[in-house]
DNA sequence: TGTTCAACTTGAACGGTGTTCAGTATGCCG
DNA sequence: CGGCATACTGAACACCGTTCAAGTTGAACA
């Protein structure tokens, strides 16, 4: 059977998903198809288009979030969705971060954030602006944590980090960023 | 004369400043010292141990931000001159988000945005996860602009950044972050 | 059935990358 | 002068992303 795009960029995601971004290289991908290192460009303008569209796969596992509740509230659990579905994707900040680096509203949970901020009664002129800070830390604090875990498989004198406690961390600065926006109603 | 620690990093710099992180190779980073590549490993463990030393020596350049001002005032002027320092340093986002991610208190202006929130009323246990949120905006806001004159430099379809606009872009969402500290007051 | 043509894949190469290490030179100290 | 730590070279190792001429495959058409 031919190779597909679909095939291509699904494989990809594995790969990241159980070895990392070290590991997700061209040749690497190949080998895991059976197929020569050539023949991904036929489905792949480049390694950069396919980390984009590996981004995409991860984000669109987050769920849709529901529209009866204040816009803050649901600003927060929004981004604790988008949170906990990058972080345990080894290196997921950082595929995101490119994703979102080359287009902003490519994938749907980004948007949405955007959409929400709009209903928290952000002006249009200033919605993309406030998104990307809400963006940053949710990218900021994954990559954060995700370094420290390396960190700590590479060197166990430090202390691994502990889930719970990391999610805390960052429900602490998006509870700053909810603070800041009651200004705006 | 012999090579120096020192010297091989203020070269590193120099690199960076004038080329970005893609030119920033060992290989070119000896050229440029006339010296062989493996030279440079008694300098230098490796080249992570080298960015960091170079992300510390960009953030040198921050000002430091006088103590006689609201503190919330004063967080937003040092975020502001963190900024303007890694801003015009091509990559200069990324190098300092590695050396944060390595140790997040090594660079003295970062260690001053937790002085400030200390001041800001900012309670301990919640001090350094404020502090991340602050930094991930300045870094994840450089690194978007810096990516975006990329994308432009490519391609020249896209428009150009303009530094005033970006820097507005950028206070806006620091205006969310300061009117969330009020909280803590 | 035979032929043609596009879709797809290979194999090999190009020009890089970070890093290691046995060996060699240099210059200071006793 | 001998010895020794410091500093550096040259070559190699094992990779990387990407390109492309040449080859294969399979389906549609005559």
């Amino acid at each position: 059977m031919a190779l597909s795009r679909e095939q291509v960029v699904r494989t990809a995601v594995e790969l990241l998903r159980r070895y990392g971004l070290g590991d997700l290289s061209m040749r690497r991908l190949a080998r895991e198809l059976g197929v020569a290192p050539g023949a991904l460009y036929w489905h792949v303008a480049n390694k950069q288009e396919l980390l984009v569209e590996v981004a995409d796969a991860l984000l669109a596992e987050v769920p849709e979030v529901s529209g009866d509740r204040p816009p803050a509230e649901a600003l927060a659990a929004l981004a604790l969705a988008i949170r906990e579905a990058v972080a345990p994707v080894p290196d997921g900040a950082d595929v995101v971060a490119l994703a979102y680096a080359v287009e902003p509203g490519a994938a749907r949970p980004l948007r949405e954030v955007t959409r929400l901020l709009a209903a928290a009664g952000v002006p249009l002129g200033e919605r993309e602006h406030v998104a990307a800070l809400v963006v940053h830390h949710i990218l900021g604090s994954v990559a954060a944590q995700q370094d420290r875990a390396l960190a700590a498989a590479v060197d166990p004198e430090l202390p691994a980090p502990d889930a719970v406690g990391e999610t805390k961390a960052f429900e602490i600065g998006m509870g700053v960023i909810v603070r800041g926006l009651t200004a705006y109603r």
